[in-house]
RNA sequence: GCCCCGGUGGUGGAAUCGGUAGACACGCAGGACUUAAAAUCCUGUUCGCCGCAACGCGAGUGCGGGUUCGACCCCCGCCCGGGGCACCA
């Protein structure tokens, strides 16, 4: 009987689904475990073979882990609202509600056919009115809420307009406007309007005019992580700066917390410190320049206030508020030059060339330590938007002043000494400072919180934390999202009660923008005007619904609550997460906030959403080239074309063996390319390859059913483990397959002889068959519980050559044998385990138990080495401890010759290793 | 420019705690079975030297140093590749 991998798979997942093997229930003694991988976009595409491979891991994962007796919870759903959705409709005149659907079926028949073990009754849709409603209803939270910053956590509205009754906002500034103080008795005395705009400068989820991204093309406001070197990461369409209202989430007051935060997961490094950077926490002062011959001062924002005697000049951002009053008559026509082309240039060229520019203003501020004055600059390489939109220049210590202050002839003061060689700044904090007054002779570190302590107890500045990340931008102006539970009454933003949940989304068939740069949603007067107000017509960002859906999974069907807190407190953490690098600073920074304002609000238990997060590689793919000669329809193979002037022609990998291109397909493939002709060599057509990214461009897209068709599921995910460790990026390769897929026929060979049918027996093994199985089981629980797959995998290959070796075909070790190999290979596994007489699915027996005595060894023979040399062997009991082994070494007749009475320095057990005498 | 991660045979990659470097697999070479092919099995495969062979010797984890009885692993200085950030004061 030979391995029909095609007739097993299919009878397994049929049965699996019938019996819902995979079902999960929230009631169960056994310890949890929550595995989860990101949520796809249902794209048109569909997945190729680069999608799979975290999600072969993270269910490798689970059924090791169900096996190993936990309760699994491993959900699959759909990351359904976006973009792509609507521009498709808009191209294809599909709506999105349409093409979404298709696009879910197909990717789960594509997932069902690599033998996942999702719970499909749990399965999630964001753009599931039933889903939906709940992220509409947590938007209301948020809308509710604010950040009390002495407890560091969320409250409730309620409770800070009886704050503000009592005492007004002294004891809470406003993160809106930091200008803003009030008391009780003018709180009191303030107007239903004014009072709830002041309450939205404090909402999490609030609605402001702000600069934000732009995108005409997409019609859209995009948020600062969607936007990717001034262009959209989406289409690459430019995008500009513009002020709209718009909603925002405060997630700039869980600055600290999301740092706290990474303290408690294990995220790899540098997932850590892209978080960390896109937060970007500094520590400094606000120092206050008071402006030669006037009132108003300059407060600059720096984190070296210790070089504060080495300022020669300021430099305000051109869009500072202070800018008209700084210019003076005499520089003004060269000033407004400047802020004019300032203007004209696009956010976009901004980036791209970092031009040395700038122009005095006239204006000079006092040193407020030295008394000299300081003339006031105007450069966008200050940015407006972080700080307070002014520094202090210290060209000898920092690289862009300096070039500052060399491009345009100003003074350089060298507070460092030798420090600064007179033609690079150095932004040293290790030297000593001079010419620095009171600070002369402090080491720059020291220094800080001596200038810091004087500047605070005179007035001038203060201590300072900022960071670089903004409030998130949290609506869009598209169709395809959430609508916003908002309507607008008298200019103010009435939350929808909860019992008006959901905002259904209404069929729109047209969906260009509304007037005034409005969504589509605006299009619909009868739906926009309601109850004497109107809609919020922009939708939620593609973030919303992706950063709460691992609560969803645990009680998806709840239709009283988002999550119940019994489900919640039951699943807890997710305990695995796995998922793509590109969600870092996005999905993962919301998912987090969204988490810690959960649980402020008392929702849930847990204030960090993933313990663990495994970031999966990109597989790219391996394109093939054919040449074709300029100007003409004979295409030349590859050894050859150096001859020729050509042009390269992607060519889809389907039509090529190896490199051997298949002339008869690319002649049908595409109408101009019937006429080619083939200069060939050694009688066949060879092209050339490149490894670039798996997209449809490059026509090197390899879809899993393919190669699940040639060589089945088992072997597929089986080779996508081997192909190297998950967190790498390697390209795809068949190259190696075969090796898997021998693997795998060769175990059915052991159980099933072609002629003979099935071979085992009811012996009992012998202790070096045990002794084979049980090492190879240690190995692949170690390597499976780190994620070392591919390591796993050679662990079983392993196993089988020394089982072979040893002719075991033994029931009770071959039994053990599957069990362990079913989280990888399920289809062959449950077959095997019925054809050899089992009864009762193989996903519900227990791990195998390993027995130690099988693996260790009572006594081993071991190298002695003098000074690493090895000597001579002597046996030692692997029961001795090292104190006993040096006793036995030392008093060894050899032993004593070499030391020649002399004692050794020490003497090295290494268990298992050797036994080394230094002397 | 700054930060992070990496560099191991012809190839993908092992080496989990500083302890036999190159597991496992691909490829390649040779062989068995076969009319032939496929499939399957066996042998060899880091490099160099000596040799009929076994054995042996020498070198070897990007480069140069160091620590250590012992270094792919730790330290210092370089080179190269990948990723992230990029006027954030």
């Amino acid at each position: 009987m030979e391995y029909q991998f095609r007739d097993i798979e299919r009878k397994w997942q049929e049965a699996w689904d019938n019996q819902g093997a995979y079902r999960v229930s929230n009631d169960s003694n056994r310890p949890k475990c929550y595995v989860l991988d990101m949520f796809p976009y249902p794209s048109g595409a569909g997945l190729h073979v680069g999608h799979p491979l975290g999600y072969i891991a993270s269910d490798i994962y689970s059924r090791f882990k169900r096996l190993k007796g936990f309760n699994v919870l491993h959900p699959m759903g759909y990351d359904s609202f976006g973009l792509p959705a609507e521009q498709y409709a808009i191209e294809h005149g599909i709506p999105p509600a349409v093409s979404t659907d298709n696009n879910i079926r197909n990717f789960r028949a594509q997932l069902n056919r690599i033998g996942f073990c999702y719970d499909w009754s749990r399965e999630v849709r964001t753009s599931d009115a039933s889903y939906y409603k709940w992220t509409q209803w947590i938007f209301l939270e948020l809308f509710d809420s604010w950040f009390d910053r002495l407890q560091g956590k969320a409250r409730r509205m309620a409770e800070l307009t009886e704050i503000f009754s009592k005492e007004g906002n002294a004891e809470y500034p406003c993160p809106g406007d930091r200008a803003l103080h009030f008391s009780a008795a003018e709180w009191a005395s303030l107007d239903e309007r004014k009072r709830q705009d002041i309450l939205m400068d404090y909402r999490l989820a609030y609605c402001g005019h702000g600069e934000v991204n732009w995108c005409e093309a997409l019609g859209t406001v995009l948020a600062n992580d969607e936007v990717i070197n001034g262009v959209s990461e989406r289409g690459g369409h430019p995008v500009v700066r513009k002020k709209l209202r718009q909603w925002y989430l405060r997630i700039t007051e869980y600055a600290d917390r999301l740092l706290e935060g990474l303290h408690t997961v294990e995220f790899s490094d540098s997932m850590k410190e892209m978080q960390t950077n896109w937060i970007g926490k500094s520590f400094g002062a606000e120092i206050d320049f008071k402006l030669d011959g006037g009132d108003a001062h300059i407060r600059v924002y720096t984190t070296r206030p210790d070089t504060i005697f080495g300022v020669d000049f300021l430099v305000v951002a051109p869009e500072h508020p202070l800018v008209p009053y700084l210019i003076s008559d005499g520089q003004r026509s060269e000033a407004e030059a400047y802020l004019e082309y300032v203007n004209s240039r696009s956010e976009r060229e901004r980036m791209a060339e970092k031009k040395i520019s700038g122009a005095f203003t006239g204006s000079y501020c006092v040193h407020p330590f030295t008394g000299n004055p300081i003339p006031v600059w105007i450069s966008e390489y200050v940015l407006a938007g972080y700080g307070t939109g002014a520094i202090m220049a210290v060209p000898c210590g920092d690289e862009r002043d300096h070039r500052f202050a060399l491009h345009f002839g100003l003074p350089i003061t060298n507070i460092i000494g030798s420090h600064y060689n007179g033609t690079d700044a150095n932004p040293t904090k290790d030297a000593v400072l001079e010419e620095s007054d009171f600070l002369n002779g402090l080491v720059m570190r020291e220094a800080m919180a001596v200038v810091l302590d004087r500047l605070e107890a005179s007035g001038v500045g203060k201590r300072q934390v900022n960071y670089k990340m903004r409030d998130a931008a949290f609506s869009r102006q598209r169709y395809w999202g959430e609508p916003f539970p908002i309507v607008w009454k008298d200019g103010i933003a009435v939350p929808l009660p909860a019992g008006e949940l959901p905002v259904e989304l209404p069929p729109l068939e047209e969906l260009h923008p509304g007037p005034g740069g409005e969504g589509p949603l605006a299009n619909l007067p009868d739906w926009k005007h309601y109850h004497g107000g109107v809609r919020e017509v922009n939708t939620m960002p593609g973030y919303a619904g992706s950063s709460w859906y691992f609560l969803r999974y645990m009680d998806p069907g709840n239709g009283q609550e988002f999550c119940s807190r019994a489900a919640s407190d039951y699943w807890g953490q997710v305990d695995l997460y796995v998922g793509g690098t590109e969600h870092a600073v996005g999905h993962l920074l919301y998912s987090r906030m969204w988490t810690k304002v959960l649980h402020d609000l008392g929702h849930i238990g847990f204030d960090e959403p993933f313990r663990r997060l495994v970031n999966q590689g990109k597989i790219g793919g391996d394109s093939r080239i054919a040449y074709r000669i300029r100007g003409t329809h004979q295409f030349v193979s590859a050894g050859l074309k150096d001859n020729y002037e050509t042009d390269e022609i992607h060519v889809d990998v389907s039509m090529v063996d190896g490199v051997v291109l298949n002339t008869g397909s690319f002649r049908n493939w595409r109408p101009d390319l019937h006429d080619a002709t083939f200069l060939l060599e050694d009688g066949v057509y060879r092209c050339g390859s490149r490894l670039e990214k798996m997209s449809k461009r490059y026509h090197n897209v390899v879809n899993p059913d393919e190669v699940v068709a040639r060589y089945g599921a088992d072997t597929f995910r089986m080779y996508e483990m081997f192909l190297g460790p998950v967190e790498q990026d390697k390209p795809w390769d068949t190259k190696g397959i075969e090796g898997v897929h021998r693997f795998l026929k060769k175990l059915w060979r052991m159980f099933m002889h072609e002629e003979k049918g099935l071979v085992v027996s009811q012996e009992s093994p012998i202790d070096a068959e045990w002794k084979a199985i049980y090492k190879m089981i240690r190995k692949i629980e170690e390597d499976t519980e780190r994620f070392s797959f591919n390591t796993a995998v050679s662990q079983f290959m392993i196993g089988l050559n020394e089982l072979s070796d040893l002719k075991c075909h033994k029931i009770a070790v071959l039994e053990k044998f599957l069990i362990v190999l079913t989280p990888y290979a399920p289809h062959m596994c449950e077959e095997l385990w019925h054809a050899t007489g089992h009864s009762g699915s193989i996903l519900d027996q227990p791990w195998p138990t390993v027995e130690e005595k099988y693996l260790v060894e009572t006594s081993k023979s071991y190298p002695v080495a003098l000074n690493g040399k090895t000597r001579m062997e002597m046996t030692i009991s692997l029961q001795a401890t090292s104190a006993e082994v040096e006793a036995i070494v030392l008093a060894d007749p050899n032993v004593q010759k070499w030391l020649d009475g002399k004692p050794p320095k020490k003497v090295v057990f290494v268990p298992n290793r050797m036994i080394n005498i230094v002397v």
